[in-house]
This record gives structure tokens, C-alpha cells and sequence, in this order.
RNA sequence: GGGGGCAUAGCUCAGUUGGUUUAGAGCAUCUGCCUUACAAGCAGAGGGUCCGCGGUUCGAACCCGUGUGCCCCCA
């Protein structure tokens, strides 16, 4: 925003930055709430609420001085990124990486033998180490050489010391694994006041830690040489006078990256510099035990290993942030650097009065610093009822701790575990039961959605282009908890069409609102009797069945927060069972009514499949509801009913229909009978009855004219075998027997193969004797099973 | 440098205490259908040495080891 009005935030001041954030935030903050609201998220959106906020700022600034008083807060040193220019120190986000073409400065040191005297220094002899540089201005603040232990090359100088060139100050070689061999000549100089990594190692060895540079970039009384001489200066001025003096082996061109101030884009100087820091140690150990006993649990679990990981090997945490923006740390510094923790710059002068301070409370100043964003966040599932401001207020005390936290894993260590730590620390209490990690979205080429990239998808622009609930679906079937989804337009439209499909159903269904007869019964062609209330018990009774039985399994998966198992078991339920067979079972012939008992269980049945659904596509699915009947409640505060039983027997018999049923349609595929052609069908079964009351169901769905049993083999026509029943399919269409052969042949491979594995397993003494009796049991019951298969497939062949 | 994760159909991914009729879905592909709810659809089909190797086990996509290739977090 200030960019697009070409106002740089170095022009600014403080409190005139501060107007113009408040600005953005009041502008833009409301448009995340926008989309939220947009696709569909149930939320109280009375009670929003903002770490910035008096009350909620005001405990931040709380904690801060408790924890101060506690001494879990301290002021320590640690790099940062340094504008020489602005004299000022830039958060990472402030800092530039370019390219740049640089040079590589190979410097040889001269070195001692074992016992500490010099050895005899020349540009090639023994009596040296070489490294590579691109920064050799920073020689005069070395503090060590340092090898990687492995490197067969610097074995023998573990334990002796280099000269610094120029100035010769006497530094240790030592041996450390961080060091890569193949890059340069294997050897590191070490200058921990400038560069971080070299920090880390100086803090490892406990190395000095000479700081060359003054806060302008020139060099300081630290460095002997060049005092007050510009860094980059010093490099054109020091190589040839390391060349001189025969320490200057050779230079490469090299490329690397390189941070430039954002704001005077000159390049950015590491620099020492206090902080603000938070010891961890203590807070982390209730956090971490809540975690590995299970008192929160990670979904999925395999986060609670990183959890443990980093928990384990916490290091205390750095909250200041050099920036304006957010809350800031309530230290005062009277001009000759002593400093207090208040809650105002009264307080503050009260405390320096008592320690009789000079000064006068115009010449103490706060703190520049603002706190680590997280450092509110983590306060939030306990503030944002207020439960620090006004402890054990009602609203408090009923939500907390929280049920669900949903969140990112990667920022299970800068948020998660704080909240925990915090809500230890300050409530007594775990601050939620669950945490849900949802994946990270990437675009098709798996990067990770990002502002600067410009790859995120446009969440409103997709809402219009899809529908809310489409996209809803989209990305909630693509993503299992904690695993990163690729971002993919395909699943929308795979939505979107669901979402077409539920229209269609509403439509069919509304076809038949005026359309009712009373329940009849009708007259099977075989004039068996039928129950009195309908001819499609068997469809009412197997759907409600599996109704049942998916809300049963979905009720699983949504406690164990499998939500896109939960998801596609809905989808296949509505798609599969209700649409493709239930409907097409009791779907009447055109304009013929539709009896009125399996109209009105119709209804409830797709009623009772909306609310399923409610959760994952709550437009569409209200909407249905109410469209399709009158309704004083509504889907998204409606109780769910309790679970019930369902009888496996009547699902088993639904599986072996739909599969007489495809495997019926298949031969017709397969012998080009056309979907208009009528076929008589000729069933042999030893169970005849349970024909009998699907039969019609069964005419329906392979369009056959009529069915027979026979009790024996009907020559002239398709064979198809499913289980232990034969199907012998009468048409006027030529027959191909040799394609009916080879499909049969196929198929008894296959069976015999089955057989054969099968027979493998019970024929081992040591699977009988150890697996558990139903496994074998089960065993037994498949070889029974494809013995039956087998014979009938031979028989049919014999037919041919 | 430290840590964590992933590898299953052409693509994107499920597959939870190792045994569920010798692996599932969506998309893509092929065949046949404009069949009065739906062509954004219907009915079918094909497609997999579950990354390589070794081990544990009566039995491994699943557990262990190892190799390879990718990804993420922290520094």
C-alpha cells in the first residue's frame, strides 16, 4: 500500500507509520473474513477478535513483564541483519537476496608445528594453510581456522595454530564436521562477529569474537588495520597487499547470493547485536509430556516424532523483531543504557527513581523493538476469552480448554507448541484436546503456495467459477490430514458435478411429489406371492441397510478425523448406491405414479443423505433440505440421530445383485447386444426364491422381457457365472462362441490360479497352526468358494 | 549441517492394530449408449514385479535394515 503511494517507511515516523498500518489492517484484515464467510466456515462472526486489541495488547505486555519477573525473560546477543546505511537493524523479511558475481580469494595463512613455533612461511612451501574468501576485509577479525575432521588433506594440523596475515595474531586450527570438504580448499576461516554461521561455531568453541566493523561500515579500532576505512574500501585496498606479502594464492569468479537492504539497498552487514530472548527449557517440559501421553493428540500422529524431536532439543527463543508494527516491548532505557521492564513509561521512571536514576522521564526512551508476532499468538486460546485480562470469567471457564485446534504443520513449533507452553504456564491446563494438521496447498508443480510466487489460487475467483461447496469438496477429497495437496482444478470440477448430480436427484424426485399411487401389489409373472405392501422391500430394505452401515463407518472416520475417507464414502453412498442402484430399482416406468411408501422413504433417505453431507457442502445440502419438503428447522443446527444397526445379510445379498447385474450387462456389452434389445433370461440356482424377490428389479436393469429358472443348461445362449448360479441369456443376436470362450477360458485362469494360492496357504502345516482359526476358516471358505466357481465355468464351457 | 517426511495405475492420491475372495478412488484412456433426473451423464472395459535389495513372520504394500530419488522444517 505505501509502495503503490511511493512513500518508503524510512520517511516515515513511528506513530505516522502506525496510522497508515492500522489503515491497511482496517482495510484488508476484513477480507479474509470475507472469504471465510463465503465458503461456507460455521463460525460466530459476532465475536471476532484481534491480538492487537487494548485488552488483548495490554495482556501481551502482561506476560511479558511476569515473565520477565519470573527471569524467564533475558536480554542475550545473536546475529542480525545490519543496514550500514540506516544504522538500523532490518527484519529477514527487509533483506534482498540477489545474485551477484563475486570474487574468491584463495589466502594462504602461515601456521606453527605441533609444539607452537612458526614454521617458515613461503607463498607455496609447507608452512601454510590456504582458504577461500569472498569477504577479506574480514581476515582481521578471524578467530580460527576450521577443517572437517575426515579431510585426510589437514589431519596433521588438528591442535596447531595459523597467523592471521597482515597483523598475526595467533588463531587454532580446529576440526569440525561442518566444514565441506570440496568446497574452496576444504580449510574455513572463522569470523564469528560477521558472519552466522561462524557465530555458531564461535559459541561452540568458545571463540573470540572480535567485532572489525563499526555501525557505518567502516572498519573499527578492532580491526588494527584501515581503522575508519570503508568495508568494501578495505577489500580493494588489502589485496594487494596480501599479494605483497605472499599470501594472496589465487582468485575465481563466483556467484553467489547476497543480502541488500530493502530500504538503501546497500548490502546488509551481519552484526551482533541484543536481544530479547525467552528461556524455553522449563515451559517445554509439561508441553512436551501432554503430547507424548496422549493428553493432546496430533492428527495425524506422526507429527508428535517432530514435536518430540525439537521439544527435546528446544532452544530458547528470540522475540524481538525490528519492527514497528506490533506489540512493543515495554523495556526503557534511561541515555546511558540501563534499562527496566514496565508496563508504562511512568512505571518506568518509578523504578529508575528508586534507583536514583540522573535522569528525568523525558530522557528515558522505550524500546524500539517489537515483539515476535507469536509471542501474542500463543496467548490465544486462553485471551481471546479473556482469560488472563479476567481470570475465571464464565465464557473462560466453559471453553477451555478447546476441543480442536486446526492448524498447519509448519508451524507446529512456532505456534502449537507455544499455545501449549502457554497454557501450562498460565492456565494449569492443556489449552485443547486435539490438533488437526491439515496439508500445505502447492501448485501443480508441488511449490508451495506463495504471495511472491503469485501462485495462490484465487479463492473468490474460483468460488464463482465452481460454486463454495465445489471447492469445498475439491480440496477436502484431496487432502488426508497432514499430507501437502497438489493443487488441482480437476477436483473442483469433480465437485461441481457432484454438486450437479444432487440437483438431479432433487429434480427426480420432485417429478414425483404429485405423482403418488397407493401401495399396490403386483402380481409377479410367476403369480409367487409378494408381501402386500410393495414390490420393492428389497430395495427399501437394502438401502436402509447401507445407510446405516456408511453412517456407522463415518461416524468412525470423523472421530478418528479421517476426513476425506469420510468424504468419498459419502460421495460413493450418494453416487453409487443411492443414484445408481437405489434409484434406478424404484424408479418407475415414464409418467407411471410411484407408490407412495417407497416415495416417503425416498424422501427421508435423502434427507438423512444431505445432513451426512451437510458438513462437507453446506449450501447445496441446506438448500436441498428445505426444497425438497417444508421445514421449520435447519441441516446446519439440526442433532444428528443416533446410530443404528444394520443386517449384513441383505447388504450381502444387494452386493451379489449388483454383481449379477454388471456381470449381465457385461456379456450384453460384450456379444454387442444394444442397450434397446430385449433379452429373455434363464436363471439356475439352487436358491430360487431369493431370485424371486429381486426379480423384478433384476428385468429392470439388464432389460430383460422375462425370466425363467431352469433346471438345467438352455442351449443357444450367453453363459454367464456368477458364484454358483449360471445365467443363460437368450437373444436373437448371432452368438460369437469363440469370444464367449475365451472370456470364459480367462476367467478360469484366473479362478484356478486363486485356487492354487489359496490351497498353497492351507497346505502350510505352520499357517494352519499358527494363524488364528478364522483366518484359516476364512481360507477354507475361499477354496469352497472357487471350487464352486471352477465347476460352473467348466460346465458352461462344455455348453459352448 | 541437524531433524522430519514421501515413493502404490498414465496423472493426483486413499489403503490405521501384517491375513477381508491374489490392491481402491477421481481424473485421463478405450468400447457402447442423446435409455424421459442427469452427456458436468449412463453402462462396461483395460491398466499395477505396491521404488531396488535384504531381513523378521505361517503370512508383508503395511514391521525392521539398506540403497536410490524427491520434498519440507530448522540453522
Amino acid at each position: 500500500m505505501l509502495r503503490e503511494r511511493g512513500i518508503t517507511k524510512s520517511s516515515l515516523g513511528r506513530d505516522e507509520f502506525l496510522q497508515y498500518a492500522w489503515e491497511w489492517k482496517e482495510k484488508y484484515g476484513g477480507i479474509i473474513l470475507q472469504q471465510l464467510k463465503k465458503i461456507g466456515c460455521s463460525l460466530d462472526w459476532d465475536r471476532t477478535s484481534f491480538t492487537m486489541d487494548d485488552e488483548y495488547y495490554q495482556t501481551v505486555i502482561k506476560v511479558f513483564i511476569d515473565l520477565y519477573k519470573k527471569g524467564h525473560i533475558y536480554r542475550g546477543k545473536r546475529m542480525i541483519n545490519w543496514d550500514v546505511r540506516a544504522k538500523t537493524a532490518l527484519s529477514d523479511e527487509e533483506v534482498i537476496y540477489k545474485e551477484v558475481q563475486s570474487k574468491l580469494y584463495y589466502l594462504r595463512y602461515q601456521i606453527t608445528d605441533e609444539s607452537g613455533n612458526p614454521l617458515p612461511f613461503s607463498p607455496s612451501g609447507d608452512g601454510g594453510i590456504t582458504i577461500a574468501t569472498v569477504r577479506p576485509e574480514t581476515i582481521l577479525g578471524d578467530s580460527a581456522i576450521c577443517v572437517n575432521p575426515n579431510d585426510e588433506r589437514y589431519k596433521h594440523l588438528h591442535g596447531r595454530f595459523a597467523f592471521v596475515p597482515l597483523i598475526n595474531r595467533k588463531i587454532p586450527i580446529i576440526p569440525d564436521e561442518y566444514v565441506t570438504m570440496d568446497f574452496g580448499t576444504g580449510a574455513l576461516k572463522v569470523t564469528p562477529a560477521h558472519d552466522m554461521n561462524d557465530y555458531q561455531l564461535g559459541q561452540k568453541y568458545n571463540l573470540e569474537i572480535i567485532d572489525t566493523m563499526n555501525d557505518d561500515g567502516t572498519m573499527s579500532e578492532a580491526a588494527q588495520l584501515f581503522i575508519g576505512e570503508d568495508r568494501f574500501e578495505v577489500r580493494k585496498k588489502i589485496i594487494p597487499q596480501l599479494e605483497a606479502a605472499g599470501h594472496l594464492v589465487k582468485m575465481e569468479e563466483y556467484t553467489n547470493q547476497i543480502g541488500f537492504s530493502e530500504r538503501t539497498d546497500v548490502v546488509v552487514e551481519p552484526r551482533l547485536s541484543l536481544q530479547w530472548w525467552v528461556s524455553m527449557k522449563n515451559m517445554a517440559a509439561p508441553a512436551l509430556k501432554a503430547v507424548m501421553h496422549e493428553e493432546i493428540n496430533f492428527h495425524p500422529a506422526k507429527f508428535k516424532n517432530l514435536y518430540r524431536h525439537w521439544m527435546e532439543n528446544i532452544k530458547d527463543w528470540c522475540i524481538s523483531r525490528q519492527l514497528w508494527w506490533g506489540h512493543r516491548i515495554p523495556a526503557y532505557y534511561t541515555p546511558d543504557g540501563e534499562f527496566v521492564v514496565a508496563a508504562s513509561i511512568e512505571e518506568a521512571f518509578d523504578q529508575f527513581k528508586i534507583q536514583n536514576t540522573k535522569y528525568k522521564i523525558a530522557d528515558i526512551r522505550q524500546d524500539d523493538d517489537c515483539l515476535d508476532t507469536w509471542f501474542s499468538s500463543w496467548l490465544w486460546p486462553f485471551e481471546v476469552f479473556k482469560g488472563l485480562s479476567h481470570p475465571g470469567n464464565a465464557e473462560v471457564k466453559y471453553y477451555y480448554p478447546t476441543n480442536t485446534l486446526v492448524t498447519a504443520p509448519e508451524i507446529i513449533f512456532f505456534w502449537v507448541a507455544r499455545m501449549i507452553m502457554a497454557g501450562y504456564e498460565y492456565m494449569d491446563e492443556k489449552p485443547f484436546n486435539d490438533v488437526y494438521f491439515t496439508g500445505i496447498v502447492r501448485d501443480k508443480q508441488g511449490r508451495k503456495m506463495s504471495k511472491s510466487l503469485g501462485n495462490s489460487p484465487d479463492l473468490l475467483g474460483l468460488i464463482d467459477q465452481y460454486g463454495a461447496d465445489a471447492v469445498r469438496f475439491g480440496i477436502m477429497i484431496a487432502s488426508p490430514a497432514g499430507n501437502d495437496i497438489l493443487f488441482d482444478e480437476s477436483a473442483l470440477e469433480q465437485g461441481r458435478n457432484f454438486n450437479n448430480k444432487l440437483w438431479n436427484v432433487l429434480k427426480l424426485i420432485k417429478m414425483w411429489e404429485g405423482r403418488q399411487s397407493p401401495n399396490v401389489d403386483v402380481e409377479p409373472a410367476n403369480g409367487t406371492h409378494h408381501s402386500p405392501l410393495t414390490t420393492h422391500d428389497f430395495a427399501l430394505a437394502w438401502f436402509e441397510n447401507r445407510l446405516n452401515q456408511v453412517k456407522s463407518q463415518v461416524n468412525e472416520m470423523m472421530v478418528q478425523f479421517r476426513l476425506s475417507e469420510a468424504l468419498k464414502t459419502i460421495y460413493s453412498l450418494v453416487w453409487d448406491d443411492f443414484c445408481s442402484w437405489y434409484l434406478e430399482w424404484i424408479k418407475p416406468g415414464f409418467e407411471q405414479p410411484i407408490e407412495k411408501a417407497v416415495y416417503e422413504k425416498t424422501l427421508v433417505y435423502f434427507e438423512e443423505l444431505m445432513q451426512l453431507l451437510h458438513p462437507f457442502m453446506p449450501f447445496i445440502t441446506e438448500e436441498i433440505y428445505h426444497l425438497l419438503q417444508d421445514k421449520k428447522d435447519d441441516l446446519c443446527v439440526k442433532q444428528v440421530a443416533p446410530l443404528q444397526a444394520f443386517d449384513k445379510s441383505i447388504l450381502k445379498a444387494g452386493d451379489l445383485l449388483k454383481q449379477v447385474i454388471s456381470a449381465l450387462r457385461d456379456a450384453r456389452n460384450k456379444n454387442q447386444v444394444k442397450p434397446k434389445d430385449t433379452i429373455k433370461l434363464h436363471i439356475q440356482t439352487a436358491d430360487v426364491a431369493d431370485y424371486q424377490t429381486i426379480e423384478n428389479i433384476l428385468r429392470k436393469q439388464v432389460n430383460a422381457e422375462l425370466i425363467t429358472y431352469a433346471s438345467s443348461t438352455v442351449a443357444n445362449t450367453i453363459v454367464v457365472a456368477v458364484e454358483k448360479d449360471k445365467f443363460f441369456i437368450e437373444t436373437d443376436q448371432q452368438l460369437d462362441t469363440a469370444t464367449l470362450q475365451a472370456e470364459l477360458l480367462k476367467n478360469l485362469d484366473h479362478q484356478k490360479k486363486f485356487l492354487e494360492s489359496v490351497l498353497k496357504k492351507l497346505g502350510n502345516e505352520r499357517f494352519v497352526q499358527n494363524a488364528s482359526p478364522e483366518v484359516v476358516d476364512l481360507e477354507r471358505k475361499k477354496q469352497a468358494d472357487a471350487e464352486a466357481r471352477i465347476k460352473t465355468i467348466e460346465e458352461s464351457l462344455q455348453n459352448l
